[in-house]
DNA sequence: TTCCCCGCTTTTGTTGACAATCCATCCTCA
DNA sequence: TGAGGATGGATTGTCAACAAAAGCGGGGAA
Protein backbone atom coordinates (compact mmCIF):
# COMPACT_ATOMS: atom_id res chain seq x y z
CA UNK A 1 0.00 0.00 0.00
CA UNK A 2 2.64 2.39 0.58
CA UNK A 3 4.07 1.47 -2.94
CA UNK A 4 0.60 1.77 -4.24
CA UNK A 5 0.73 5.16 -2.88
CA UNK A 6 4.15 6.08 -3.67
CA UNK A 7 3.68 4.96 -7.29
CA UNK A 8 0.18 7.00 -7.73
CA UNK A 9 2.40 10.25 -6.45
CA UNK A 10 4.52 9.59 -9.11
CA UNK A 11 2.26 9.14 -11.93
CA UNK A 12 0.60 12.68 -10.40
CA UNK A 13 3.61 14.28 -10.59
CA UNK A 14 5.12 13.60 -13.68
CA UNK A 15 2.57 13.03 -16.55
CA UNK A 16 -1.09 14.86 -15.14
CA UNK A 17 -2.63 17.56 -16.29
CA UNK A 18 -0.78 20.78 -17.76
CA UNK A 19 2.84 21.40 -17.10
CA UNK A 20 2.22 24.05 -14.78
CA UNK A 21 0.04 21.78 -12.52
CA UNK A 22 2.68 19.06 -12.43
CA UNK A 23 5.42 21.84 -11.60
CA UNK A 24 3.32 23.20 -9.42
CA UNK A 25 2.56 20.13 -7.35
CA UNK A 26 6.34 19.46 -7.60
CA UNK A 27 7.56 22.94 -6.12
CA UNK A 28 4.73 22.15 -3.23
CA UNK A 29 6.31 18.97 -1.98
CA UNK A 30 10.13 20.80 -2.69
CA UNK A 31 9.09 23.68 -0.40
CA UNK A 32 7.34 21.58 1.86
CA UNK A 33 10.46 19.13 2.62
CA UNK A 34 12.78 21.59 2.73
CA UNK A 35 14.53 20.44 -0.96
CA UNK A 36 14.07 24.52 -1.44
CA UNK A 37 14.70 25.96 1.89
CA UNK A 38 12.81 28.28 3.56
CA UNK A 39 13.50 32.67 2.43
CA UNK A 40 15.33 30.99 -0.80
CA UNK A 41 15.70 33.36 -3.99
CA UNK A 42 13.23 32.00 -6.48
CA UNK A 43 14.84 32.38 -10.18
CA UNK A 44 12.59 32.05 -12.92
CA UNK A 45 15.06 31.16 -15.62
CA UNK A 46 16.77 28.81 -13.60
CA UNK A 47 13.73 26.83 -12.06
CA UNK A 48 12.78 26.82 -15.57
CA UNK A 49 15.94 25.30 -16.87
CA UNK A 50 15.84 22.86 -14.13
CA UNK A 51 12.18 21.68 -14.77
CA UNK A 52 12.72 21.59 -18.46
CA UNK A 53 10.03 23.85 -19.13
CA UNK A 54 9.61 27.54 -20.15
CA UNK A 55 8.98 30.55 -18.04
CA UNK A 56 5.57 30.81 -18.98
CA UNK A 57 3.91 27.96 -16.93
CA UNK A 58 6.18 28.48 -14.25
CA UNK A 59 5.26 31.49 -13.40
CA UNK A 60 1.83 30.42 -13.55
CA UNK A 61 2.83 27.90 -11.08
CA UNK A 62 4.45 30.05 -8.76
CA UNK A 63 1.05 32.51 -8.96
CA UNK A 64 -0.78 29.66 -7.68
CA UNK A 65 1.74 28.49 -4.79
CA UNK A 66 1.34 32.11 -3.86
CA UNK A 67 -1.98 31.87 -3.56
CA UNK A 68 -1.50 29.08 -0.97
CA UNK A 69 1.27 31.45 0.72
CA UNK A 70 4.12 28.71 0.43
CA UNK A 71 6.04 31.74 -1.61
CA UNK A 72 5.86 35.55 -1.29
CA UNK A 73 6.25 37.93 -4.17
CA UNK A 74 7.09 41.68 -4.78
CA UNK A 75 6.45 42.74 -7.70
CA UNK A 76 9.35 43.58 -9.82
CA UNK A 77 11.60 42.11 -7.57
CA UNK A 78 11.00 38.36 -7.51
CA UNK A 79 9.65 35.66 -5.18
CA UNK A 80 10.89 34.02 -2.48
CA UNK A 81 10.00 30.88 -0.40
CA UNK A 82 7.89 31.47 2.45
CA UNK A 83 9.73 31.90 5.69
CA UNK A 84 8.01 30.25 8.79
CA UNK A 85 8.26 32.42 11.53
CA UNK A 86 7.08 31.76 14.90
CA UNK A 87 4.43 34.04 14.91
CA UNK A 88 2.85 32.79 11.69
CA UNK A 89 2.90 29.50 12.46
CA UNK A 90 1.28 30.44 15.90
CA UNK A 91 -1.40 32.39 13.82
CA UNK A 92 -2.18 29.17 12.26
CA UNK A 93 -2.06 26.75 15.01
CA UNK A 94 -4.94 28.98 16.43
CA UNK A 95 -6.60 29.20 13.36
CA UNK A 96 -6.67 25.45 13.23
CA UNK A 97 -8.10 25.16 16.42
CA UNK A 98 -11.05 26.74 15.91
CA UNK A 99 -11.65 25.27 12.53
CA UNK A 100 -10.66 21.69 13.29
CA UNK A 101 -13.06 22.07 16.32
CA UNK A 102 -15.60 23.05 14.06
CA UNK A 103 -14.87 20.28 11.81
CA UNK A 104 -14.78 17.94 14.69
CA UNK A 105 -18.07 18.94 15.75
CA UNK A 106 -19.78 18.75 12.24
CA UNK A 107 -18.37 15.45 11.85
CA UNK A 108 -19.60 13.99 15.26
CA UNK A 109 -23.13 15.26 13.43
CA UNK A 110 -23.20 13.75 9.77
CA UNK A 111 -20.51 10.79 10.22
CA UNK A 112 -22.23 7.37 9.26
CA UNK A 113 -21.42 4.37 11.03
CA UNK A 114 -19.48 2.72 7.87
CA UNK A 115 -17.43 6.50 7.97
CA UNK A 116 -16.37 5.96 11.76
CA UNK A 117 -15.64 1.88 11.46
CA UNK A 118 -13.07 3.40 8.56
CA UNK A 119 -11.21 5.79 11.31
CA UNK A 120 -10.84 2.97 13.78
CA UNK A 121 -9.07 1.18 11.20
CA UNK A 122 -7.06 4.03 10.37
CA UNK A 123 -6.26 4.30 14.23
CA UNK A 124 -5.35 0.95 14.38
CA UNK A 125 -3.17 0.94 11.61
CA UNK A 126 -1.18 4.04 12.67
CA UNK A 127 -0.95 1.86 16.23
CA UNK A 128 0.41 -0.81 14.04
CA UNK A 129 3.10 1.70 12.41
CA UNK A 130 3.96 3.08 15.51
CA UNK A 131 5.53 -0.23 16.93
CA UNK A 132 7.02 -0.73 14.03
CA UNK A 133 8.62 2.13 13.59
CA UNK A 134 9.30 2.53 17.06
CA UNK A 135 6.70 5.46 17.24
CA UNK A 136 9.22 8.00 15.38
CA UNK A 137 8.27 8.76 12.07
CA UNK A 138 5.90 7.75 9.80
CA UNK A 139 2.91 8.94 11.96
CA UNK A 140 4.35 12.29 12.80
CA UNK A 141 4.69 13.08 9.72
CA UNK A 142 1.93 11.34 7.20
CA UNK A 143 -0.50 9.70 9.35
CA UNK A 144 -1.46 12.55 11.50
CA UNK A 145 -2.27 14.27 8.50
CA UNK A 146 -4.48 11.42 7.20
CA UNK A 147 -6.58 11.36 10.54
CA UNK A 148 -7.21 15.41 10.47
CA UNK A 149 -8.12 15.32 6.89
CA UNK A 150 -10.24 12.29 7.24
CA UNK A 151 -12.46 14.47 9.80
CA UNK A 152 -12.14 17.55 7.82
CA UNK A 153 -13.57 15.37 5.05
CA UNK A 154 -16.62 14.24 6.96
CA UNK A 155 -17.55 17.73 7.93
CA UNK A 156 -19.33 17.89 4.72
CA UNK A 157 -18.11 21.53 4.59
CA UNK A 158 -15.86 22.45 1.22
CA UNK A 159 -14.92 25.39 2.22
CA UNK A 160 -13.40 23.71 5.36
CA UNK A 161 -12.23 21.22 3.65
CA UNK A 162 -10.33 23.17 1.15
CA UNK A 163 -8.53 25.32 3.50
CA UNK A 164 -7.79 22.90 6.04
CA UNK A 165 -6.50 20.51 3.09
CA UNK A 166 -5.06 22.62 0.70
CA UNK A 167 -3.16 25.20 2.64
CA UNK A 168 -3.58 24.68 6.68
CA UNK A 169 -1.91 20.77 6.60
CA UNK A 170 0.72 21.94 3.68
CA UNK A 171 1.95 24.60 6.44
CA UNK A 172 1.94 22.02 9.15
CA UNK A 173 3.84 19.76 7.04
CA UNK A 174 6.66 22.09 6.32
CA UNK A 175 6.60 23.06 10.04
CA UNK A 176 7.53 19.27 10.72
CA UNK A 177 9.60 18.99 8.41
CA UNK A 178 12.01 22.04 9.77
CA UNK A 179 11.45 20.42 13.29
CA UNK A 180 11.78 17.09 14.16
CA UNK A 181 9.14 15.92 16.39
CA UNK A 182 8.94 14.96 20.19
CA UNK A 183 9.62 10.69 20.20
CA UNK A 184 6.79 10.50 22.84
CA UNK A 185 4.17 12.69 20.79
CA UNK A 186 3.27 10.03 18.64
CA UNK A 187 1.92 7.50 21.45
CA UNK A 188 0.06 10.20 23.58
CA UNK A 189 -1.66 11.59 19.78
CA UNK A 190 -2.68 8.51 19.00
CA UNK A 191 -4.74 8.29 22.39
CA UNK A 192 -6.22 11.58 22.10
CA UNK A 193 -7.81 10.43 18.38
CA UNK A 194 -8.94 7.42 20.16
CA UNK A 195 -10.64 9.84 22.13
CA UNK A 196 -12.07 11.91 19.54
CA UNK A 197 -13.52 9.42 17.70
CA UNK A 198 -15.14 7.78 20.78
CA UNK A 199 -16.55 11.48 21.08
CA UNK A 200 -17.89 11.28 17.16
CA UNK A 201 -18.77 7.70 17.66
CA UNK A 202 -21.32 9.21 20.20
CA UNK A 203 -22.59 11.78 18.54
CA UNK A 204 -21.60 14.30 20.91
CA UNK A 205 -20.54 17.36 18.79
CA UNK A 206 -19.63 19.48 21.85
CA UNK A 207 -17.44 16.72 23.23
CA UNK A 208 -15.68 16.72 20.02
CA UNK A 209 -14.88 19.88 19.12
CA UNK A 210 -13.29 20.29 22.83
CA UNK A 211 -10.89 17.32 22.63
CA UNK A 212 -10.00 18.46 19.47
CA UNK A 213 -9.27 21.95 20.29
CA UNK A 214 -7.47 20.37 23.42
CA UNK A 215 -5.32 17.94 20.75
CA UNK A 216 -4.43 20.99 18.38
CA UNK A 217 -3.86 23.16 21.25
CA UNK A 218 -1.11 20.75 23.06
CA UNK A 219 0.68 19.83 19.88
CA UNK A 220 1.38 23.46 19.44
CA UNK A 221 3.10 23.59 22.46
CA UNK A 222 5.26 20.58 21.54
CA UNK A 223 5.80 22.54 18.30
CA UNK A 224 6.55 25.64 19.49
CA UNK A 225 9.38 24.36 21.97
CA UNK A 226 10.97 22.96 18.85
CA UNK A 227 11.14 25.68 16.60
CA UNK A 228 14.69 27.31 15.81
CA UNK A 229 14.92 30.25 17.73
CA UNK A 230 14.54 33.67 16.00
CA UNK A 231 17.11 37.09 16.47
CA UNK A 232 14.03 39.16 16.19
CA UNK A 233 10.54 38.59 18.09
CA UNK B 1 -9.17 62.62 2.57
CA UNK B 2 -11.79 60.41 0.95
CA UNK B 3 -10.83 61.94 -2.43
CA UNK B 4 -7.43 61.12 -1.44
CA UNK B 5 -8.21 57.88 -0.82
CA UNK B 6 -10.60 57.79 -3.92
CA UNK B 7 -7.56 58.21 -5.94
CA UNK B 8 -5.16 56.11 -4.66
CA UNK B 9 -7.88 53.45 -5.43
CA UNK B 10 -7.73 54.68 -9.06
CA UNK B 11 -4.51 54.59 -9.10
CA UNK B 12 -4.36 51.22 -7.67
CA UNK B 13 -6.34 49.80 -10.39
CA UNK B 14 -5.28 51.66 -13.27
CA UNK B 15 -1.59 51.96 -13.42
CA UNK B 16 0.06 50.35 -10.25
CA UNK B 17 2.58 46.89 -10.70
CA UNK B 18 2.20 44.63 -13.28
CA UNK B 19 -0.68 44.51 -15.70
CA UNK B 20 -0.97 41.02 -14.11
CA UNK B 21 -2.11 42.66 -10.82
CA UNK B 22 -4.31 45.66 -12.37
CA UNK B 23 -6.46 43.14 -14.52
CA UNK B 24 -6.64 40.45 -11.26
CA UNK B 25 -8.40 43.29 -9.53
CA UNK B 26 -10.26 44.64 -12.28
CA UNK B 27 -11.50 41.02 -12.80
CA UNK B 28 -12.33 40.63 -9.42
CA UNK B 29 -14.32 43.11 -9.07
CA UNK B 30 -15.88 42.48 -12.23
CA UNK B 31 -17.20 39.16 -10.64
CA UNK B 32 -17.82 40.25 -7.42
CA UNK B 33 -20.24 43.17 -8.87
CA UNK B 34 -21.59 41.03 -11.53
CA UNK B 35 -20.34 42.46 -14.82
CA UNK B 36 -18.88 38.91 -15.39
CA UNK B 37 -21.94 36.83 -14.14
CA UNK B 38 -21.76 33.58 -12.86
CA UNK B 39 -21.20 30.31 -14.53
CA UNK B 40 -19.90 32.70 -17.90
CA UNK B 41 -17.24 30.69 -19.51
CA UNK B 42 -13.89 33.03 -19.70
CA UNK B 43 -12.27 33.29 -23.17
CA UNK B 44 -8.80 34.10 -22.56
CA UNK B 45 -8.25 35.56 -25.66
CA UNK B 46 -11.28 37.72 -25.83
CA UNK B 47 -10.52 38.78 -22.22
CA UNK B 48 -6.97 40.09 -23.36
CA UNK B 49 -8.40 41.93 -26.39
CA UNK B 50 -10.56 43.39 -24.01
CA UNK B 51 -7.89 44.32 -21.31
CA UNK B 52 -5.99 45.32 -24.09
CA UNK B 53 -3.05 42.65 -23.01
CA UNK B 54 -1.62 39.88 -23.59
CA UNK B 55 -2.60 36.63 -23.25
CA UNK B 56 0.33 35.83 -20.50
CA UNK B 57 -0.42 38.36 -17.73
CA UNK B 58 -4.22 37.33 -18.30
CA UNK B 59 -3.64 33.69 -17.47
CA UNK B 60 -1.47 35.11 -14.52
CA UNK B 61 -4.52 36.82 -13.41
CA UNK B 62 -6.89 33.70 -13.89
CA UNK B 63 -4.45 32.17 -11.81
CA UNK B 64 -4.42 33.90 -8.30
CA UNK B 65 -8.42 34.73 -8.98
CA UNK B 66 -8.91 30.56 -9.01
CA UNK B 67 -6.66 30.97 -5.93
CA UNK B 68 -9.58 33.19 -4.29
CA UNK B 69 -12.25 30.72 -5.07
CA UNK B 70 -13.19 33.33 -8.09
CA UNK B 71 -12.83 30.93 -10.75
CA UNK B 72 -12.97 27.25 -11.19
CA UNK B 73 -10.78 26.29 -13.87
CA UNK B 74 -10.58 22.73 -15.61
CA UNK B 75 -7.47 21.49 -17.73
CA UNK B 76 -7.60 21.95 -21.36
CA UNK B 77 -11.30 23.12 -20.82
CA UNK B 78 -11.32 26.15 -19.44
CA UNK B 79 -11.82 28.42 -16.36
CA UNK B 80 -15.61 29.53 -15.70
CA UNK B 81 -16.99 32.19 -13.05
CA UNK B 82 -17.61 30.79 -10.12
CA UNK B 83 -21.43 30.22 -9.04
CA UNK B 84 -22.36 31.04 -5.65
CA UNK B 85 -24.32 27.71 -4.67
CA UNK B 86 -27.11 27.57 -1.71
CA UNK B 87 -24.62 25.26 -0.35
CA UNK B 88 -21.41 26.82 -0.86
CA UNK B 89 -22.32 29.99 0.60
CA UNK B 90 -23.82 28.41 4.01
CA UNK B 91 -20.67 26.66 3.92
CA UNK B 92 -18.80 29.82 3.70
CA UNK B 93 -21.24 31.16 6.25
CA UNK B 94 -20.73 28.56 8.45
CA UNK B 95 -16.99 29.07 8.69
CA UNK B 96 -17.43 32.76 8.73
CA UNK B 97 -19.03 32.32 11.98
CA UNK B 98 -16.16 30.58 13.77
CA UNK B 99 -13.41 32.80 12.16
CA UNK B 100 -15.09 36.07 12.72
CA UNK B 101 -16.07 34.67 16.52
CA UNK B 102 -12.78 34.02 17.25
CA UNK B 103 -11.43 37.58 15.40
CA UNK B 104 -14.12 39.18 18.25
CA UNK B 105 -12.23 37.81 21.01
CA UNK B 106 -9.27 38.04 20.03
CA UNK B 107 -9.30 42.32 19.55
CA UNK B 108 -11.66 42.15 22.78
CA UNK B 109 -8.53 40.99 24.11
CA UNK B 110 -5.86 43.58 21.87
CA UNK B 111 -7.71 46.55 21.27
CA UNK B 112 -6.25 49.61 22.36
CA UNK B 113 -8.18 52.46 23.62
CA UNK B 114 -7.50 54.43 20.47
CA UNK B 115 -9.02 51.65 18.32
CA UNK B 116 -12.00 50.95 20.09
CA UNK B 117 -12.35 54.94 19.90
CA UNK B 118 -12.21 54.78 16.17
CA UNK B 119 -14.49 51.89 15.67
CA UNK B 120 -17.22 53.85 17.78
CA UNK B 121 -16.56 56.62 15.35
CA UNK B 122 -16.82 54.36 12.71
CA UNK B 123 -20.12 53.12 13.98
CA UNK B 124 -21.68 56.55 14.52
CA UNK B 125 -20.39 57.40 10.40
CA UNK B 126 -22.48 54.42 9.50
CA UNK B 127 -25.72 55.49 11.81
CA UNK B 128 -25.51 58.39 9.46
CA UNK B 129 -25.33 57.27 6.36
CA UNK B 130 -28.22 55.36 6.81
CA UNK B 131 -30.00 58.25 7.81
CA UNK B 132 -28.69 59.73 4.66
CA UNK B 133 -29.61 56.79 2.38
CA UNK B 134 -32.48 55.77 4.46
CA UNK B 135 -31.11 52.48 5.16
CA UNK B 136 -30.89 51.03 2.26
CA UNK B 137 -27.39 50.79 0.31
CA UNK B 138 -24.38 52.12 1.34
CA UNK B 139 -24.38 50.60 4.97
CA UNK B 140 -24.84 47.26 3.97
CA UNK B 141 -22.56 46.76 1.02
CA UNK B 142 -19.58 48.45 1.88
CA UNK B 143 -20.49 49.88 5.54
CA UNK B 144 -20.48 46.18 6.79
CA UNK B 145 -17.40 44.71 5.28
CA UNK B 146 -16.00 47.83 6.75
CA UNK B 147 -16.91 46.77 10.71
CA UNK B 148 -15.60 43.73 10.18
CA UNK B 149 -12.62 43.86 8.59
CA UNK B 150 -11.37 46.41 11.29
CA UNK B 151 -12.37 43.49 13.90
CA UNK B 152 -10.42 41.12 11.58
CA UNK B 153 -7.15 43.81 12.00
CA UNK B 154 -7.37 43.79 15.57
CA UNK B 155 -7.58 40.29 15.76
CA UNK B 156 -3.31 40.87 15.16
CA UNK B 157 -4.12 36.99 13.51
CA UNK B 158 -2.47 37.21 10.29
CA UNK B 159 -3.94 34.34 8.69
CA UNK B 160 -7.31 35.42 10.03
CA UNK B 161 -7.00 38.89 8.44
CA UNK B 162 -5.86 37.55 5.26
CA UNK B 163 -8.65 35.05 5.30
CA UNK B 164 -11.18 36.96 6.52
CA UNK B 165 -10.22 40.25 4.10
CA UNK B 166 -9.07 38.53 0.87
CA UNK B 167 -11.62 35.73 0.43
CA UNK B 168 -14.40 35.50 2.50
CA UNK B 169 -15.79 39.15 2.39
CA UNK B 170 -15.05 38.83 -1.01
CA UNK B 171 -17.53 36.34 -1.65
CA UNK B 172 -20.03 37.87 0.85
CA UNK B 173 -19.71 40.92 -1.07
CA UNK B 174 -20.45 38.98 -4.43
CA UNK B 175 -23.59 37.34 -2.42
CA UNK B 176 -24.45 40.26 -1.66
CA UNK B 177 -24.63 42.14 -5.05
CA UNK B 178 -26.39 38.71 -6.64
CA UNK B 179 -29.65 39.38 -3.58
CA UNK B 180 -30.37 43.05 -2.83
CA UNK B 181 -30.66 42.93 1.06
CA UNK B 182 -33.42 43.18 3.18
CA UNK B 183 -34.43 47.10 3.93
CA UNK B 184 -34.54 46.87 7.76
CA UNK B 185 -31.49 44.70 7.90
CA UNK B 186 -29.22 47.46 8.42
CA UNK B 187 -30.89 48.87 11.30
CA UNK B 188 -30.36 46.08 13.02
CA UNK B 189 -26.77 45.13 12.05
CA UNK B 190 -26.29 48.48 13.17
CA UNK B 191 -27.73 47.62 16.63
CA UNK B 192 -25.60 44.44 17.26
CA UNK B 193 -22.45 45.88 15.83
CA UNK B 194 -22.77 48.31 19.16
CA UNK B 195 -23.68 45.83 21.59
CA UNK B 196 -20.24 43.64 19.84
CA UNK B 197 -18.67 47.16 20.31
CA UNK B 198 -19.38 47.07 23.79
CA UNK B 199 -18.25 43.95 24.65
CA UNK B 200 -14.83 44.76 22.97
CA UNK B 201 -14.53 47.78 25.20
CA UNK B 202 -15.33 45.90 28.06
CA UNK B 203 -12.56 43.77 27.37
CA UNK B 204 -14.99 40.81 27.84
CA UNK B 205 -13.62 38.52 24.70
CA UNK B 206 -16.12 35.87 25.57
CA UNK B 207 -19.28 37.80 24.86
CA UNK B 208 -18.07 39.18 21.84
CA UNK B 209 -17.18 35.89 20.24
CA UNK B 210 -20.87 34.88 21.34
CA UNK B 211 -22.42 38.11 19.84
CA UNK B 212 -20.37 38.13 16.71
CA UNK B 213 -21.32 34.43 16.31
CA UNK B 214 -24.89 35.39 16.94
CA UNK B 215 -24.89 38.41 14.53
CA UNK B 216 -23.63 36.47 11.62
CA UNK B 217 -25.73 33.32 11.88
CA UNK B 218 -28.68 35.87 12.04
CA UNK B 219 -27.01 37.76 8.90
CA UNK B 220 -27.49 33.81 6.98
CA UNK B 221 -30.64 33.84 8.42
CA UNK B 222 -31.75 36.56 6.27
CA UNK B 223 -29.81 35.97 3.24
CA UNK B 224 -30.58 32.50 2.51
CA UNK B 225 -34.54 33.41 2.16
CA UNK B 226 -33.00 36.23 -0.64
CA UNK B 227 -30.79 33.41 -2.77
CA UNK B 228 -32.39 32.68 -5.50
CA UNK B 229 -33.78 29.07 -5.76
CA UNK B 230 -31.85 26.35 -7.37
CA UNK B 231 -33.56 23.65 -9.26
CA UNK B 232 -30.79 20.72 -7.51
CA UNK B 233 -30.54 20.98 -4.21
C1' DT C 1 37.50 57.90 3.03
C1' DT C 2 32.82 58.08 2.02
C1' DC C 3 28.95 59.10 -0.57
C1' DC C 4 26.54 59.50 -4.85
C1' DC C 5 25.84 58.89 -9.65
C1' DC C 6 26.05 56.35 -13.85
C1' DG C 7 26.13 52.45 -16.75
C1' DC C 8 26.03 47.37 -17.01
C1' DT C 9 24.21 42.93 -15.88
C1' DT C 10 20.72 40.19 -14.20
C1' DT C 11 16.03 39.21 -13.55
C1' DT C 12 11.30 40.02 -14.19
C1' DG C 13 7.31 41.41 -17.18
C1' DT C 14 5.22 41.11 -21.71
C1' DT C 15 4.30 39.69 -26.24
C1' DG C 16 3.02 37.09 -30.46
C1' DA C 17 3.57 32.83 -32.72
C1' DC C 18 3.28 27.71 -32.49
C1' DA C 19 1.59 23.10 -30.80
C1' DA C 20 -1.73 20.21 -28.53
C1' DT C 21 -6.23 19.47 -27.03
C1' DC C 22 -11.06 19.61 -27.00
C1' DC C 23 -15.73 20.47 -28.88
C1' DA C 24 -19.25 20.60 -32.28
C1' DT C 25 -20.77 19.57 -36.62
C1' DC C 26 -21.47 16.80 -40.36
C1' DC C 27 -20.90 12.78 -43.02
C1' DT C 28 -21.04 7.90 -43.53
C1' DC C 29 -22.65 3.43 -42.71
C1' DA C 30 -25.46 -0.01 -40.60
C1' DT D 1 -33.15 6.98 -39.03
C1' DG D 2 -29.77 6.72 -35.53
C1' DA D 3 -25.06 5.89 -34.01
C1' DG D 4 -20.37 6.39 -34.53
C1' DG D 5 -16.35 8.38 -36.20
C1' DA D 6 -13.79 11.88 -38.86
C1' DT D 7 -12.92 16.69 -39.76
C1' DG D 8 -12.60 21.56 -39.10
C1' DG D 9 -12.81 25.32 -35.96
C1' DA D 10 -12.08 27.27 -31.66
C1' DT D 11 -9.58 27.36 -27.35
C1' DT D 12 -6.12 26.28 -24.24
C1' DG D 13 -1.16 25.12 -23.27
C1' DT D 14 3.69 26.11 -24.37
C1' DC D 15 7.59 28.41 -26.02
C1' DA D 16 11.38 31.67 -27.15
C1' DA D 17 12.44 36.38 -28.12
C1' DC D 18 11.84 41.29 -26.74
C1' DA D 19 11.17 45.27 -23.40
C1' DA D 20 11.45 47.21 -18.89
C1' DA D 21 12.73 47.42 -14.38
C1' DA D 22 15.71 46.45 -10.35
C1' DG D 23 20.12 45.38 -8.31
C1' DC D 24 25.21 45.73 -8.77
C1' DG D 25 29.66 47.52 -9.06
C1' DG D 26 32.97 50.96 -10.40
C1' DG D 27 34.48 55.51 -10.80
C1' DG D 28 34.54 60.20 -9.58
C1' DA D 29 33.88 64.18 -6.50
C1' DA D 30 33.40 66.37 -1.91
Amino acid sequence: MPEQTKKENVVTLSDSGTLSDRVCNQLKEDIITGRLEQGAKIKEEELARVHGISRGPLREAIRRLEGMHLVQRIPHAGARVVTLTRKMMSDIYRVREALEGMSARLAAENMSAEEIEALWELLESHEKNIEKTDGKVYFQREGDVDFHFRIAQASGNDWLIHHLSSELYQLIRMCRYRSALHPSRPVNALAEHRHIVEAIAAGDGELAELLMRRHISGAWQIVKDLLPRESHD
